[in-house]
RNA sequence: GGCGCGAUAGCAAAGCGGUUAUGCACCGGAUUGCAAAUCCGUGUAGGUGGGUUCGACUCCCGCUCGCGCCUCCA
Protein backbone atom coordinates (compact mmCIF):
# COMPACT_ATOMS: atom_id res chain seq x y z
CA UNK A 1 0.00 0.00 0.00
CA UNK A 2 1.35 3.13 -1.03
CA UNK A 3 2.26 5.75 1.15
CA UNK A 4 2.90 9.65 0.23
CA UNK A 5 4.03 12.42 2.30
CA UNK A 6 1.34 15.15 1.71
CA UNK A 7 2.47 19.10 2.37
CA UNK A 8 -1.03 19.76 3.02
CA UNK A 9 -1.16 17.57 6.04
CA UNK A 10 2.67 17.29 7.05
CA UNK A 11 2.20 13.55 7.32
CA UNK A 12 2.51 10.23 5.36
CA UNK A 13 -0.53 9.35 4.32
CA UNK A 14 -2.30 6.32 2.25
CA UNK A 15 -2.52 7.15 -1.53
CA UNK A 16 -6.08 6.42 -2.34
CA UNK A 17 -6.67 8.01 -5.79
CA UNK A 18 -10.53 10.16 -6.71
CA UNK A 19 -10.67 7.58 -9.07
CA UNK A 20 -9.88 3.78 -8.29
CA UNK A 21 -7.27 2.23 -10.38
CA UNK A 22 -6.37 5.75 -11.84
CA UNK A 23 -4.18 8.74 -10.76
CA UNK A 24 -4.05 12.15 -12.53
CA UNK A 25 -1.12 14.18 -11.47
CA UNK A 26 0.46 17.71 -12.35
CA UNK A 27 4.00 18.86 -11.88
CA UNK A 28 5.10 22.65 -12.09
CA UNK A 29 7.58 22.67 -14.87
CA UNK A 30 9.76 24.73 -16.36
CA UNK A 31 10.11 28.47 -17.48
CA UNK A 32 11.81 28.57 -20.79
CA UNK A 33 14.02 31.30 -20.82
CA UNK A 34 17.35 29.77 -20.07
CA UNK A 35 19.08 26.33 -20.12
CA UNK A 36 18.00 24.03 -17.34
CA UNK A 37 20.35 23.44 -14.48
CA UNK A 38 20.28 20.96 -11.99
CA UNK A 39 17.51 21.55 -9.78
CA UNK A 40 14.93 21.29 -12.81
CA UNK A 41 16.72 17.97 -13.37
CA UNK A 42 15.95 17.34 -9.77
CA UNK A 43 12.29 17.89 -10.41
CA UNK A 44 12.21 16.34 -13.81
CA UNK A 45 13.87 12.99 -12.50
CA UNK A 46 11.82 12.98 -9.39
CA UNK A 47 8.68 13.03 -10.95
CA UNK A 48 9.58 10.91 -13.35
CA UNK A 49 10.66 8.31 -10.87
CA UNK A 50 6.97 8.80 -8.86
CA UNK A 51 5.31 8.65 -12.35
CA UNK A 52 7.47 5.11 -13.06
CA UNK A 53 6.34 3.62 -9.73
CA UNK A 54 2.53 4.68 -9.93
CA UNK A 55 2.06 2.89 -13.35
CA UNK A 56 4.33 -0.27 -11.61
CA UNK A 57 1.75 -0.29 -8.98
CA UNK A 58 -1.00 -1.07 -11.69
CA UNK A 59 -2.21 2.22 -11.85
CA UNK A 60 -3.38 4.24 -14.65
CA UNK A 61 -1.55 7.14 -14.85
CA UNK A 62 -2.52 10.46 -16.43
CA UNK A 63 0.50 13.23 -15.75
CA UNK A 64 1.17 16.68 -16.80
CA UNK A 65 3.72 18.47 -16.66
CA UNK A 66 3.73 22.36 -18.03
CA UNK A 67 5.70 24.44 -19.09
CA UNK A 68 5.44 28.14 -18.83
CA UNK A 69 5.87 30.26 -22.55
CA UNK A 70 4.97 33.77 -21.32
CA UNK A 71 6.43 35.46 -18.65
CA UNK A 72 8.33 38.33 -17.67
CA UNK A 73 11.76 37.11 -18.05
CA UNK A 74 11.22 35.43 -21.12
CA UNK A 75 9.94 39.14 -22.50
CA UNK A 76 13.37 40.27 -21.05
CA UNK A 77 15.63 37.85 -22.65
CA UNK A 78 14.06 37.69 -25.62
CA UNK A 79 14.34 41.79 -25.94
CA UNK A 80 17.73 41.18 -25.23
CA UNK A 81 18.68 38.69 -27.34
CA UNK A 82 17.09 40.38 -30.25
CA UNK A 83 14.56 37.57 -31.56
CA UNK A 84 10.46 36.93 -30.72
CA UNK A 85 9.75 35.21 -27.78
CA UNK A 86 8.50 32.01 -29.78
CA UNK A 87 11.69 31.74 -31.14
CA UNK A 88 13.16 31.90 -27.50
CA UNK A 89 10.85 29.76 -26.07
CA UNK A 90 10.80 27.16 -28.54
CA UNK A 91 14.83 26.99 -28.52
CA UNK A 92 14.80 26.29 -24.29
CA UNK A 93 12.08 24.03 -25.12
CA UNK A 94 14.07 22.17 -27.03
CA UNK A 95 17.06 22.04 -24.94
CA UNK A 96 15.06 21.04 -22.26
CA UNK A 97 13.73 18.17 -24.12
CA UNK A 98 17.00 16.78 -24.93
CA UNK A 99 18.37 17.46 -21.36
CA UNK A 100 15.20 15.20 -20.45
CA UNK A 101 15.74 12.63 -22.87
CA UNK A 102 19.44 12.49 -21.46
CA UNK A 103 18.13 11.80 -18.45
CA UNK A 104 15.88 9.04 -19.15
CA UNK A 105 12.79 10.99 -17.97
CA UNK A 106 9.77 9.64 -20.15
CA UNK A 107 7.51 11.87 -21.68
CA UNK A 108 4.61 13.53 -19.81
CA UNK A 109 1.26 12.01 -21.03
CA UNK A 110 0.46 16.16 -21.31
CA UNK A 111 3.01 19.12 -21.62
CA UNK A 112 0.89 22.18 -22.02
CA UNK A 113 1.73 25.64 -23.09
CA UNK A 114 0.88 28.62 -20.99
CA UNK A 115 -0.01 30.66 -23.98
CA UNK A 116 -2.68 28.34 -25.61
CA UNK A 117 -4.44 28.24 -22.57
CA UNK A 118 -5.33 31.93 -22.61
CA UNK A 119 -9.05 31.35 -22.72
CA UNK A 120 -9.26 29.26 -20.43
CA UNK A 121 -7.51 31.32 -18.02
CA UNK A 122 -9.57 34.17 -19.14
CA UNK A 123 -12.56 32.22 -18.14
CA UNK A 124 -11.13 31.06 -14.66
CA UNK A 125 -10.69 34.79 -14.02
CA UNK A 126 -14.49 35.36 -14.74
CA UNK A 127 -15.40 33.03 -12.43
CA UNK A 128 -13.13 34.33 -9.84
CA UNK A 129 -14.82 37.72 -10.56
CA UNK A 130 -18.35 36.59 -10.24
CA UNK A 131 -17.24 34.55 -7.19
CA UNK A 132 -16.29 38.31 -5.59
CA UNK A 133 -12.36 37.10 -5.14
CA UNK A 134 -11.38 39.02 -7.85
CA UNK A 135 -10.78 42.87 -8.69
CA UNK A 136 -9.51 45.20 -11.18
CA UNK A 137 -7.15 47.78 -9.43
CA UNK A 138 -6.62 51.23 -10.51
CA UNK A 139 -3.68 50.16 -12.46
CA UNK A 140 -5.83 47.94 -14.88
CA UNK A 141 -4.57 45.11 -13.41
CA UNK A 142 -7.28 41.87 -11.96
CA UNK A 143 -6.12 40.95 -8.91
CA UNK A 144 -7.02 38.04 -6.61
CA UNK A 145 -8.21 39.10 -3.32
CA UNK A 146 -6.30 36.71 -0.42
CA UNK A 147 -8.71 38.16 2.11
CA UNK A 148 -11.50 36.90 0.58
CA UNK A 149 -10.11 33.68 0.71
CA UNK A 150 -10.94 31.81 3.37
CA UNK A 151 -8.60 28.72 4.28
CA UNK A 152 -5.57 31.04 2.62
CA UNK A 153 -2.31 29.99 4.07
CA UNK A 154 -3.35 26.19 4.71
CA UNK A 155 -0.63 24.58 2.07
CA UNK A 156 2.43 26.91 3.45
CA UNK A 157 1.22 27.06 6.95
CA UNK A 158 1.65 30.86 7.00
CA UNK A 159 -1.38 33.40 8.33
CA UNK A 160 -1.96 36.38 6.20
CA UNK A 161 -1.14 38.81 9.47
CA UNK A 162 2.23 37.09 9.63
CA UNK A 163 3.21 37.20 6.22
CA UNK A 164 1.69 41.17 6.30
CA UNK A 165 4.19 41.44 9.32
CA UNK A 166 7.13 40.08 7.66
CA UNK A 167 6.24 41.65 4.23
CA UNK A 168 9.47 43.50 2.89
CA UNK A 169 8.59 43.95 -0.64
CA UNK A 170 7.44 47.16 -2.36
CA UNK A 171 4.02 46.76 -2.61
CA UNK A 172 2.30 47.41 -6.18
CA UNK A 173 -0.26 50.65 -5.79
CA UNK A 174 -3.23 49.05 -7.08
CA UNK A 175 -3.53 46.08 -4.28
CA UNK A 176 -5.96 46.08 -2.01
CA UNK A 177 -3.94 43.82 0.44
CA UNK A 178 -0.18 43.70 -0.08
CA UNK A 179 -0.51 39.90 -0.05
CA UNK A 180 -2.99 40.08 -3.47
CA UNK A 181 -1.31 38.98 -6.30
CA UNK A 182 -2.31 39.64 -9.85
CA UNK A 183 -4.27 37.26 -12.19
CA UNK A 184 -4.18 39.51 -15.61
CA UNK A 185 -1.83 41.88 -16.30
CA UNK A 186 -3.17 44.68 -18.17
CA UNK A 187 -0.97 45.28 -21.81
CA UNK A 188 2.35 47.54 -21.83
CA UNK A 189 4.50 48.84 -24.70
CA UNK A 190 6.16 46.52 -26.15
CA UNK A 191 5.05 43.29 -24.37
CA UNK A 192 2.81 40.88 -26.21
CA UNK A 193 -0.88 40.85 -25.04
CA UNK A 194 -4.16 39.22 -25.52
CA UNK A 195 -7.49 40.66 -26.03
CA UNK A 196 -9.80 40.01 -22.78
CA UNK A 197 -13.15 41.30 -21.19
CA UNK A 198 -10.52 43.21 -18.80
CA UNK A 199 -8.87 44.91 -21.69
CA UNK A 200 -5.68 43.93 -23.28
CA UNK A 201 -2.66 42.05 -21.32
CA UNK A 202 -1.32 39.15 -20.54
CA UNK A 203 -1.76 36.18 -17.84
CA UNK A 204 -0.02 36.24 -14.29
CA UNK A 205 1.57 33.81 -13.37
CA UNK A 206 0.00 31.55 -10.99
CA UNK A 207 -3.47 31.69 -13.39
CA UNK A 208 -1.33 29.39 -15.66
CA UNK A 209 -1.24 26.30 -13.72
CA UNK A 210 -4.46 26.45 -12.33
CA UNK A 211 -6.24 26.48 -16.07
CA UNK A 212 -3.93 23.92 -17.23
CA UNK A 213 -4.69 21.67 -15.06
CA UNK A 214 -8.03 21.91 -14.31
CA UNK A 215 -8.38 21.59 -18.57
CA UNK A 216 -6.50 18.52 -18.74
CA UNK A 217 -7.34 16.75 -15.32
CA UNK A 218 -10.22 18.52 -14.16
CA UNK A 219 -11.18 20.33 -11.21
CA UNK A 220 -10.04 18.08 -8.78
CA UNK A 221 -7.24 15.80 -8.91
CA UNK A 222 -4.62 12.93 -6.95
CA UNK A 223 -1.30 14.52 -6.87
CA UNK A 224 0.37 18.14 -7.96
CA UNK A 225 3.76 18.24 -7.45
CA UNK A 226 6.84 21.04 -7.95
CA UNK A 227 10.17 22.20 -5.72
CA UNK A 228 9.78 22.93 -2.26
CA UNK A 229 9.91 26.55 -3.60
CA UNK A 230 6.84 26.63 -5.14
CA UNK A 231 4.66 26.06 -1.84
CA UNK A 232 4.76 29.79 -1.32
CA UNK A 233 3.23 31.77 -2.58
CA UNK A 234 2.66 29.57 -6.50
CA UNK A 235 0.75 26.71 -5.04
CA UNK A 236 -1.05 28.30 -2.12
CA UNK A 237 -2.10 30.71 -4.86
CA UNK A 238 -3.31 28.16 -7.68
CA UNK A 239 -5.13 26.33 -4.34
CA UNK A 240 -7.20 29.97 -4.32
CA UNK A 241 -7.74 30.21 -7.45
CA UNK A 242 -8.77 26.55 -8.21
CA UNK A 243 -11.15 26.30 -4.79
CA UNK A 244 -11.95 29.64 -5.17
CA UNK A 245 -13.60 29.19 -8.96
CA UNK A 246 -14.71 25.85 -8.74
CA UNK A 247 -15.68 26.32 -4.89
CA UNK A 248 -14.67 22.71 -4.27
CA UNK A 249 -11.56 20.55 -3.42
CA UNK A 250 -8.42 21.39 -5.79
CA UNK A 251 -5.49 18.61 -5.10
CA UNK A 252 -5.78 16.09 -2.73
CA UNK A 253 -1.60 15.10 -2.08
CA UNK A 254 0.56 17.91 -2.39
CA UNK A 255 4.50 16.85 -3.02
CA UNK A 256 7.09 18.73 -2.85
CA UNK A 257 10.87 18.02 -3.97
CA UNK A 258 13.89 18.97 -1.71
CA UNK A 259 16.37 21.52 -3.08
CA UNK A 260 19.88 20.80 -4.87
CA UNK A 261 22.67 22.87 -3.07
CA UNK A 262 25.88 24.19 -3.52
CA UNK A 263 28.00 24.33 -0.47
CA UNK A 264 25.07 23.98 1.31
CA UNK A 265 23.20 26.81 0.10
CA UNK A 266 20.34 26.35 -2.30
CA UNK A 267 21.40 25.92 -5.99
CA UNK A 268 18.94 29.34 -7.40
CA UNK A 269 18.80 31.52 -10.70
CA UNK A 270 18.93 34.61 -8.35
CA UNK A 271 21.95 33.08 -6.52
CA UNK A 272 23.63 32.49 -9.77
CA UNK A 273 25.65 29.39 -8.44
CA UNK A 274 23.88 27.06 -10.55
CA UNK A 275 25.11 24.44 -12.75
CA UNK A 276 22.96 23.60 -16.00
CA UNK A 277 22.48 19.99 -16.99
CA UNK A 278 24.44 19.89 -19.89
CA UNK A 279 27.34 21.29 -18.37
CA UNK A 280 27.48 18.26 -15.79
CA UNK A 281 26.55 16.09 -18.57
CA UNK A 282 29.94 17.47 -20.44
CA UNK A 283 31.40 15.42 -17.71
CA UNK A 284 29.25 12.60 -15.99
CA UNK A 285 27.32 10.02 -18.10
CA UNK A 286 23.59 10.84 -17.82
CA UNK A 287 22.63 8.04 -15.99
CA UNK A 288 25.40 8.81 -13.38
CA UNK A 289 23.35 12.39 -12.72
CA UNK A 290 19.80 10.38 -12.48
CA UNK A 291 21.71 7.76 -9.92
CA UNK A 292 22.99 10.49 -8.03
CA UNK A 293 19.61 11.90 -7.84
CA UNK A 294 17.35 8.78 -6.65
CA UNK A 295 19.89 7.43 -3.88
CA UNK A 296 18.66 10.49 -2.09
CA UNK A 297 15.01 10.94 -1.13
CA UNK A 298 13.34 13.03 -2.86
CA UNK A 299 12.56 15.59 0.55
CA UNK A 300 15.86 15.66 1.41
CA UNK A 301 18.13 18.13 0.60
CA UNK A 302 20.86 16.91 -2.83
CA UNK A 303 24.62 18.31 -2.33
CA UNK A 304 25.97 18.85 -5.70
CA UNK A 305 29.78 18.65 -6.19
CA UNK A 306 32.07 16.78 -8.03
CA UNK A 307 33.51 14.38 -5.85
CA UNK A 308 29.61 13.19 -4.86
CA UNK A 309 29.33 12.42 -9.02
CA UNK A 310 32.27 10.33 -8.80
CA UNK A 311 31.19 8.88 -5.62
CA UNK A 312 28.16 8.12 -7.59
CA UNK A 313 29.92 6.81 -10.77
CA UNK A 314 31.62 4.18 -8.97
CA UNK A 315 28.29 2.91 -7.16
CA UNK A 316 26.70 2.86 -10.25
CA UNK A 317 29.64 0.87 -12.21
CA UNK A 318 29.52 -1.74 -9.34
CA UNK A 319 26.23 -2.39 -10.16
CA UNK A 320 26.70 -2.54 -13.93
CA UNK A 321 29.80 -4.74 -12.91
CA UNK A 322 27.76 -7.55 -11.76
CA UNK A 323 25.38 -7.13 -14.71
CA UNK A 324 28.58 -7.50 -17.30
CA UNK A 325 29.99 -10.90 -14.97
CA UNK A 326 26.58 -12.07 -15.45
CA UNK A 327 23.94 -10.90 -18.08
CA UNK A 328 20.69 -10.13 -17.29
CA UNK A 329 17.01 -9.27 -19.40
CA UNK A 330 14.44 -7.25 -18.93
CA UNK A 331 12.15 -9.06 -17.85
CA UNK A 332 8.52 -9.63 -15.75
CA UNK A 333 9.75 -9.02 -12.07
CA UNK A 334 9.33 -12.11 -9.92
CA UNK A 335 7.52 -9.86 -6.92
CA UNK A 336 7.88 -12.86 -4.29
CA UNK A 337 11.62 -12.89 -4.40
CA UNK A 338 12.97 -11.24 -1.33
CA UNK A 339 14.56 -7.74 -2.93
CA UNK A 340 11.80 -7.54 -5.14
CA UNK A 341 9.72 -7.27 -2.26
CA UNK A 342 12.02 -4.96 0.14
CA UNK A 343 12.05 -2.63 -2.94
CA UNK A 344 8.61 -2.39 -3.21
CA UNK A 345 8.54 -1.56 0.51
CA UNK A 346 10.97 0.90 0.31
CA UNK A 347 8.85 2.42 -2.44
CA UNK A 348 5.62 2.51 -1.12
CA UNK A 349 7.38 4.21 1.49
CA UNK A 350 6.83 7.88 0.36
CA UNK A 351 9.23 7.00 -3.30
CA UNK A 352 12.28 5.68 -0.54
CA UNK A 353 14.76 5.33 -3.67
CA UNK A 354 17.60 5.27 -1.20
CA UNK A 355 16.35 2.16 0.08
CA UNK A 356 15.08 0.98 -2.94
CA UNK A 357 18.88 1.61 -4.23
CA UNK A 358 20.45 -0.27 -1.36
CA UNK A 359 18.23 -3.25 -2.40
CA UNK A 360 19.79 -3.22 -5.79
CA UNK A 361 23.56 -3.22 -4.14
CA UNK A 362 22.17 -6.15 -1.87
CA UNK A 363 20.81 -7.94 -5.15
CA UNK A 364 23.99 -7.11 -7.41
CA UNK A 365 25.78 -8.79 -4.30
CA UNK A 366 23.72 -11.93 -4.72
CA UNK A 367 24.16 -11.32 -8.35
CA UNK A 368 28.25 -11.68 -8.23
CA UNK A 369 27.83 -14.72 -5.29
CA UNK A 370 25.92 -17.05 -7.26
CA UNK A 371 25.90 -15.93 -11.10
CA UNK A 372 22.27 -16.57 -11.17
CA UNK A 373 21.16 -14.66 -14.48
CA UNK A 374 17.19 -15.54 -12.74
CA UNK A 375 18.33 -12.48 -10.03
CA UNK A 376 20.89 -10.82 -12.81
CA UNK A 377 17.75 -10.39 -14.84
CA UNK A 378 15.76 -9.38 -11.77
CA UNK A 379 17.91 -6.85 -10.83
CA UNK A 380 18.19 -5.34 -14.47
CA UNK A 381 14.44 -5.30 -14.38
CA UNK A 382 13.70 -3.58 -11.06
CA UNK A 383 16.34 -1.10 -11.72
CA UNK A 384 14.62 -0.31 -14.63
CA UNK A 385 11.82 0.96 -12.34
CA UNK A 386 13.97 3.67 -11.43
CA UNK A 387 15.21 4.29 -14.97
CA UNK A 388 18.40 2.69 -14.22
CA UNK A 389 20.54 -0.31 -15.36
CA UNK A 390 18.79 -0.44 -18.78
CA UNK A 391 21.81 -0.31 -20.96
CA UNK A 392 24.68 -2.63 -22.59
CA UNK A 393 27.17 -2.92 -19.20
CA UNK A 394 29.84 -2.53 -21.33
CA UNK A 395 28.50 0.54 -22.91
CA UNK A 396 28.19 2.24 -19.46
CA UNK A 397 31.41 0.89 -18.34
CA UNK A 398 33.24 1.90 -21.62
CA UNK A 399 31.48 5.23 -22.18
CA UNK A 400 33.95 8.02 -24.06
CA UNK A 401 34.01 10.94 -22.63
CA UNK A 402 32.56 14.56 -24.00
CA UNK A 403 36.48 15.28 -24.29
CA UNK A 404 37.10 12.19 -26.26
CA UNK A 405 39.38 10.66 -23.85
CA UNK A 406 43.05 10.45 -23.93
CA UNK A 407 42.77 7.13 -25.79
CA UNK A 408 40.74 5.49 -28.51
CA UNK A 409 38.58 2.18 -27.98
CA UNK A 410 40.26 0.73 -31.06
CA UNK A 411 44.12 1.84 -29.44
CA UNK A 412 42.91 0.40 -26.24
CA UNK A 413 41.85 -3.29 -28.05
CA UNK A 414 44.71 -3.20 -30.25
CA UNK A 415 46.82 -2.01 -27.00
CA UNK A 416 45.07 -5.28 -25.08
CA UNK A 417 45.96 -7.95 -27.99
CA UNK A 418 49.93 -6.45 -27.75
CA UNK A 419 49.14 -7.70 -24.01
CA UNK A 420 47.67 -10.74 -24.74
CA UNK A 421 50.60 -11.67 -26.45
CA UNK A 422 53.41 -10.65 -23.95
CA UNK A 423 51.32 -12.73 -21.76
CA UNK A 424 51.52 -15.87 -23.64
CA UNK A 425 54.91 -15.55 -23.84
CA UNK A 426 55.48 -15.35 -20.29
CA UNK A 427 56.63 -11.94 -20.74
CA UNK A 428 55.07 -10.03 -17.80
CA UNK A 429 56.98 -6.91 -17.87
CA UNK A 430 56.11 -5.94 -21.17
CA UNK A 431 52.81 -7.23 -19.98
CA UNK A 432 52.50 -4.82 -16.92
CA UNK A 433 54.31 -2.18 -18.70
CA UNK A 434 50.91 -1.95 -21.57
CA UNK A 435 48.39 -2.43 -18.20
CA UNK A 436 50.59 0.74 -16.97
CA UNK A 437 50.40 3.03 -19.71
CA UNK A 438 46.66 2.00 -19.79
CA UNK A 439 46.20 2.84 -16.71
CA UNK A 440 47.84 6.41 -17.12
CA UNK A 441 45.41 7.10 -20.03
CA UNK A 442 42.72 6.37 -17.44
CA UNK A 443 42.02 2.52 -18.61
CA UNK A 444 41.88 0.15 -15.74
CA UNK A 445 42.32 -3.48 -17.82
CA UNK A 446 40.79 -6.60 -16.12
CA UNK A 447 41.89 -10.12 -16.94
CA UNK A 448 39.07 -12.98 -16.53
CA UNK A 449 39.05 -16.67 -17.45
CA UNK A 450 37.61 -15.53 -20.89
CA UNK A 451 40.61 -12.56 -21.46
CA UNK A 452 40.58 -9.16 -21.04
CA UNK A 453 38.32 -6.35 -20.75
CA UNK A 454 38.79 -2.76 -19.50
CA UNK A 455 37.03 0.20 -18.77
CA UNK A 456 37.36 3.72 -17.98
CA UNK A 457 38.28 4.42 -14.36
C1' G B 1 10.56 39.22 13.30
C1' G B 2 6.92 34.95 11.68
C1' C B 3 6.65 29.84 9.93
C1' G B 4 9.08 25.26 8.80
C1' C B 5 13.00 21.50 8.07
C1' G B 6 17.44 19.18 9.50
C1' A B 7 21.99 17.49 12.60
C1' U B 8 23.93 9.52 11.49
C1' A B 9 30.71 7.06 10.93
C1' G B 10 36.51 9.90 6.46
C1' C B 11 32.52 11.24 2.54
C1' A B 12 27.41 10.36 0.87
C1' A B 13 22.81 8.48 2.60
C1' A B 14 18.40 5.21 4.75
C1' G B 15 15.51 2.23 8.01
C1' C B 16 14.66 1.00 12.90
C1' G B 17 12.74 1.40 20.71
C1' G B 18 16.67 -4.12 21.56
C1' U B 19 19.31 -8.15 16.11
C1' U B 20 24.88 -6.21 9.47
C1' A B 21 21.43 -0.54 6.12
C1' U B 22 23.66 0.62 1.50
C1' G B 23 27.53 2.97 -1.65
C1' C B 24 32.45 5.28 -2.05
C1' A B 25 37.08 5.44 0.59
C1' C B 26 40.21 2.59 4.24
C1' C B 27 42.33 -2.10 6.51
C1' G B 28 43.07 -7.78 6.70
C1' G B 29 42.26 -12.41 3.98
C1' A B 30 40.85 -15.47 -0.45
C1' U B 31 41.55 -15.25 -5.68
C1' U B 32 45.44 -13.46 -9.46
C1' G B 33 52.10 -14.38 -12.51
C1' C B 34 51.27 -9.33 -10.39
C1' A B 35 46.99 -6.39 -10.63
C1' A B 36 41.85 -5.16 -11.44
C1' A B 37 37.09 -7.07 -10.62
C1' U B 38 34.74 -10.38 -7.25
C1' C B 39 34.13 -12.91 -2.58
C1' C B 40 34.97 -13.35 2.90
C1' G B 41 36.04 -10.45 7.15
C1' U B 42 37.34 -6.21 10.64
C1' G B 43 37.04 -1.29 12.06
C1' U B 44 35.16 3.64 12.06
C1' A B 45 28.34 6.45 13.71
C1' G B 46 24.19 9.05 15.46
C1' G B 47 25.40 17.67 17.54
C1' U B 48 24.71 18.75 22.97
C1' G B 49 22.14 18.63 28.00
C1' G B 50 18.10 16.39 30.30
C1' G B 51 13.63 13.07 30.45
C1' U B 52 10.54 8.53 29.39
C1' U B 53 11.97 3.13 29.21
C1' C B 54 14.36 -3.08 31.45
C1' G B 55 16.65 -0.91 27.03
C1' A B 56 17.04 5.16 22.65
C1' C B 57 20.58 6.80 16.98
C1' U B 58 15.22 5.83 17.02
C1' C B 59 10.04 8.85 21.53
C1' C B 60 9.61 13.83 24.55
C1' C B 61 11.77 18.70 26.22
C1' G B 62 15.75 22.39 26.31
C1' C B 63 20.20 24.22 24.01
C1' U B 64 23.66 24.86 19.97
C1' C B 65 24.57 24.86 14.95
C1' G B 66 22.96 24.58 9.76
C1' C B 67 19.27 25.28 5.99
C1' G B 68 14.68 26.89 3.70
C1' C B 69 10.14 29.87 2.95
C1' C B 70 7.97 34.72 4.05
C1' U B 71 10.04 38.39 -3.30
C1' C B 72 10.89 35.76 -9.30
C1' C B 73 12.77 30.78 -8.46
C1' A B 74 12.36 23.48 -9.47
Amino acid sequence: MLKIYNSLTREKQEFVPITPGRVRMYVCGMTVYDYCHLGHARVLVVFDMVQRWLRASGLEVCYVRNITDIDDKIIKRALASQESISELTSRFIRFMDEDAVALGVEKPDHEPRATEYIPQMLELIGRLEKNGLAYRAAGGDVNFSVRKFPGYGKLSGKSLDDLRAGERVEVDAGKEDPLDFVLWKHARQGEPFWPSPWGEGRPGWHIECSAMSSELLGTHFDIHGGGQDLQFPHHENEIAQSEGAHRGRFVNYWMHNGFVRVDDEKMSKSLGNFFTIREILEKYDPEVLRFFILRAHYRSPLNYSDRHLDDARQALSRLYTALKTVPGAIVAIDWNERHAQGFRKAMDDDFNTPEACALLFDLAAEVNRSHSSQLASQLRSLAGLLGLLQRDPQVFLQATPVDGGEISAARIESLLAERMAAKQRRDFAAADGIRNQLRAAGIVVEDGAGGSTWRRA
